[in-house]
This record gives structure tokens, C-alpha cells and sequence, in this order.
RNA sequence: GGCGGCGUACCCAAGUGGCUAAGGGAGCAGUCUGCAACACUGUCAUUCAGCGGUUCGAAUCCGCUCGCCGCCUCCA
């Protein structure tokens, strides 16, 4: 069984094979630290998160960066309009993207390099590329000369002629031609700057991620990931500088990119006002619930941010945790079982091999589910014949098992049941005493067969979001979502 | 205009040449329950936007038509 995977440069699977054997060096372009974090960061940093668990899970050694992109035209103006420095608004987004990841679930990347700790490297590929002919001086900014570069618009299928007619030109630039792009920008009083061959400035966009992936991962790596937009100019500029200034190619062998997240079916924009905050989603969902529903489309599809949506993963991760709880009831010394090693191989295999399929998370979740309701079964089997208990848990151990592993791999639905249900219940609008001394009251009337009492309480409950399930072991209480 | 993607049940969504078209949600009918909730069972696409073609065989490949979306400009 081997890793394919969907390469973005050659518009096909193909099979996954790092260029040293065992280990594997990644890149996912991070986020331009000049506001929150919306909910398509989300999307990146959970499928890439997922992405990097599974190479992990397969033993692959893997260097895993991600960038801040703490240096920016939007960062500068931002902080303008806020009247504090750059520096300042930078850093108090990138506090906000990390809590928000940690809020996620997601794991750290091994390297999280900033632009602004990169800057020599940066001046020292331009340099480069300056002595190699792709890039020019002019009037203190650095440009890269696009029709230098033979492959360019090899990632994005464009072909430069055609980009031409449609290229915005700013007469304001020193370009000589007005596809290049910036490498340098000569800086303006008040804002960053730093001194270079070509007087005080700052890097372009594209740059810091090439000196980044040189410096932190070499000429070569393995995975550039990143988001479907980036694919051009950020990506395919990314190619052109450091193919040009290494020598090396590809500059990366894979390349892997998200899809976005519509709201309601309609693209985040600013001049809809739909942009949702990771923070805003997570006051109203559990990241759970979040990451089963980035997880339950294919990550290269686009997917749709919906009420019902979210709350059809809310459902599903509370059913989940439900048949978990179950069964730690029925079998309390479970976690001391040890499943077979054949068996269990053969009860994960259908999910490696989702995975392996271009990391096919969503079907993944299918097999989960077909064993969900699995462990259900057996187990209301068991209740009416209790002589099967011992075929039942060697049964149960495997699914525990089996869900333990998918759960490493998605970072989701991997958490003990009271643990996620604690923090349900942490949200009840009653306090947890109140509630328990009405089911208690509930209880003493459904003794003495006062029903209409024992309803009256479990609606007025139901008013206030708390749900009552009777088991035979007694009654346990939930809050609705 | 150029490039790319998508259209599978009421909704979400796997499946991309050959076993009965995964899974979830909603609905309906049952089992369980004092009644519920939970859980389980059954039901829910002779058919994959439409038309035509290739093939022994297509949701899957090809062509056309219709509809939707993304990129080409800052964007995950």
C-alpha cells in the first residue's frame, strides 16, 4: 500500500516517494499576520495538521514549516490606520493565530520561521538572483524579470504572453516590464526597513517564503502546501526565484493545495462582511465539531460553512463520544486489553487506505461511522445475551482500538468521553447542583409513578438546553447544541 | 477572453471502467422506554445534470449542451 497523493505541477496522483528515503521536508505558506485568522486558515492548517499526523503515523521523519508572514504591504497599512507600529500589530497576530491553532487542535510544525528573522537570507537570494541575471536594481527596489525564467507559469498553466493583456500596471513602478515582481521595496519613512545592497527596504511578498524554505529546509523539498489561491502569482513566483537562484529543481516535488470555505454558499469577502473569525466559530462550535466538518470533504474540494453543516458534525462528534462512553461503561477494564496485531492491522487497513488515496479524510469518517454504529449493535446484542460478553469485548477492543488510531490521525475524536462531555456540560446555563437535585426529584416522582411531575421536570429542563437520557444504570444529563 | 474545477437521494458526501452506487443528517415505520431521549432494525438513487459516442461492460473515458464555482488583482 503506498501514499498517492493529487501534485497541483503535474495535475495528477501519483505515487509519494521522498527524495531521502524516511524523511520528509514540508512547507505550508502561513498566514500574513495582519488581522484574525478566518475560518480558511482553518481549512490550510487543519488539512495540512492532518496531513503531517498521517506522514508521522506512517514513521516518515518529517520537518514541517510554516511561515509568518510578519511584513507586508497589508500589515503596514493596518497598523497605520491603527495608529500603533507594524511590529506591534504583527506580533499580536501571530499571539492570536498560534492560540487560535492550540484552540484547533492543530500541532505545532516543527520550524514556524518569520519573514523578518529571514531577512538576510532574503537579501542574499536576491543578491543571487540579481548576479544571475533574473532580477534588476532599480531606484532602490529589486524586481524579478519574469520572462528570464523559462518555466514560469508551469504550476498555474499560464502562459506569460497571455498574462500580459490582463497584468495591472502601475505607472508609479520601475519595472521594465510590468509582469516582474517585486523582490525589494525601497521603504518610505515610518515603516519597516531594513539596510541592503540597494539602500533601507523591505522584502516583496513572494520572496520570504524562498528564502525561508532555503534556509530552514534546503533547495529541494518535498510537500509545498498551501491554499488553492496561492497558486498563482505566490506559488508559481515561488518557483521562479529559487529554482533561478539555487539551480535546483523542482524547487518542491509536491505540490498540495486546499480548497476554499464558502459561508453559506458564498465566498468570504470583506464586502460581503462574511468573514468568520476562527475565535467567532469556536464560541459557537466545539473545534471538534470544526475539525470534522474541514475534515469530511476531500481537502481539495471546496466546502460550505453552514448552520446545518456545523451541526451535523456536532451531531456526529457527540455520537461518537456517546458510543465511547458506552463503551467504557460496559467495559470499564477495557484499557488494559491489547488487540490482536493482525487483527487490529486488518481493521485499520481501510482507513490507510482512504488515506493513502490523496489523504481521503472523508472517507475515513464513513468507516469510522459503519463502526460506530458496529459497536452499537454488538452491544445491544450483548444486553439480550450477556453469554456473548467475551467474544463481544474482544470485538470492542479492536474498534477502541481502531478508533484510537484514527483518532491520532484526524487530531479529532481522540479525547476521553467525560473529557468532552465535561466541557459540554460547562456551558450549561443551570448550575450542575441544581440540575442534579432535579433529576433527583425526577427520580423519587417516577418512583412513586408521578409521572406528569417527572415530566414537568425533564421539560422544563429541556427549556433551559439540558437533556436527560434514562440509562438503566440512572439518569445522565447533556446540554443541547 | 485565457486557465482550472464541479454537477451523485430531501440535505451533506465517498465512489473516477466490472462485486448489491460508502457513510452521515433529516423523514417515515418498528424494537427499547412509564412516556421520551439514546441506541438498534427496516425504509429512503433500477440510478449518478442532459444528449450522443467508445466499450462485452460507464456515475466513472470521449464529444456536445445546460447549470454552478474558482484563479487570471491582495487573499487560506
Amino acid at each position: 500500500m503506498t501514499l498517492r497523493l493529487y501534485n497541483s505541477l503535474s495535475r495528477k496522483k501519483e505515487e509519494f516517494v521522498p527524495q531521502t528515503p524516511g524523511r520528509v521536508t514540508m512547507y505550508v505558506c502561513g498566514p500574513t499576520v495582519y488581522a484574525l485568522s478566518q475560518i480558511g486558515h482553518a481549512r490550510s492548517a487543519v488539512s495540512f495538521d492532518v496531513i503531517y499526523r498521517y506522514l508521522r503515523y506512517c514513521g516518515f521523519d518529517v520537518e514541517y514549516a510554516r511561515n509568518y508572514t510578519d511584513v507586508d504591504d497589508k500589515i503596514i497599512q493596518r497598523a497605520n490606520e491603527e495608529g500603533i507600529p507594524s511590529e506591534e500589530l504583527a506580533e499580536r497576530n501571530i499571539v492570536a493565530f498560534d492560540e487560535d491553532m492550540a484552540a484547533l487542535g492543530v500541532e505545532l510544525p516543527t520550524k514556524r520561521p518569520k519573514a523578518t528573522e529571514t531577512i538576510e537570507k532574503i537579501v542574499e537570494v536576491t543578491s543571487t538572483l540579481i548576479e544571475k541575471g533574473f532580477a534588476y536594481e532599480s531606484g532602490g527596489d529589486v524586481f524579478y524579470s519574469v520572462r528570464k525564467f523559462e518555466g514560469y507559469g508551469k504550476l498555474s498553466g499560464k502562459k506569460i504572453d497571455e498574462l500580459e493583456s490582463g497584468a495591472r500596471i502601475n505607472i508609479n513602478e520601475q519595472k521594465s516590464d510590468p509582469l516582474d515582481f517585486a523582490l525589494w521595496k525601497s521603504s518610505k519613512p515610518g515603516e519597516p526597513s531594513w539596510d541592503s545592497p540597494w539602500g533601507k527596504g523591505r522584502p516583496g511578498w513572494h520572496i520570504e517564503c524562498t528564502a525561508m524554505n532555503i534556509e530552514h529546509l534546503g533547495p529541494t523539498i518535498d510537500i509545498h502546501g498551501g491554499g488553492k489561491d496561492l497558486i498563482f502569482p505566490h506559488h508559481e513566483n515561488e518557483i521562479a526565484q529559487s529554482e533561478a537562484a539555487t539551480g535546483a529543481a523542482p524547487f518542491a516535488r509536491y505540490w498540495l493545495h486546499n480548497g476554499f470555505v464558502n459561508i453559506e454558499k458564498e465566498k468570504m469577502s470583506k464586502s460581503l462582511g462574511n468573514i468568520l473569525n476562527i475565535r467567532e466559530a469556536l464560541k459557537e462550535h466545539t473545534y471538534e465539531a470544526i475539525r470534522l466538518f474541514l475534515l469530511s470533504n476531500q481537502y481539495r474540494s471546496p466546502i460550505d460553512y453552514t448552520q446545518d453543516s456545523l451541526k451535523e458534525a456536532e451531531t456526529a462528534v457527540e455520537r461518537f463520544y456517546k458510543t465511547l462512553d458506552r463503551i467504557e461503561a460496559e467495559f470499564p477494564n477495557l484499557s488494559s486489553a491489547v488487540p490482536g496485531k493482525e487483527a487490529l492491522k486488518e481493521r485499520v487497513a481501510p482507513v490507510l487506505e482512504a488515506m493513502n488515496d490523496d489523504f481521503n479524510t472523508a472517507k475515513v469518517l464513513g468507516n469510522l461511522f459503519k463502526e460506530v454504529t458496529r459497536a452499537n449493535t454488538i452491544m445491544d446484542a450483548m444486553r439480550k445475551s450477556p453469554e456473548k460478553r467475551e467474544v463481544t469485548q474482544e470485538e470492542i477492543t479492536l474498534i477502541r482500538a481502531l478508533f484510537k488510531e484514527t483518532g491520532q490521525i484526524l487530531g479529532t475524536l481522540d479525547r476521553a468521553p467525560n473529557e468532552y462531555f465535561n466541557e459540554i456540560k460547562s456551558q450549561s446555563l443551570l448550575a450542575p447542583e441544581e440540575i442534579e437535585r432535579l433529576i433527583e426529584e425526577r427520580a423519587e416522582a417516577r418512583k412513586n409513578k408521578d409521572f406528569a411531575r417527572a415530566d414537568e421536570v425533564r421539560d422544563s429542563l429541556l427549556e433551559k438546553g439540558i437533556i436527560l437520557e434514562d440509562k438503566s444504570t440512572g439518569t445522565i444529563w447533556t446540554v443541547k447544541q
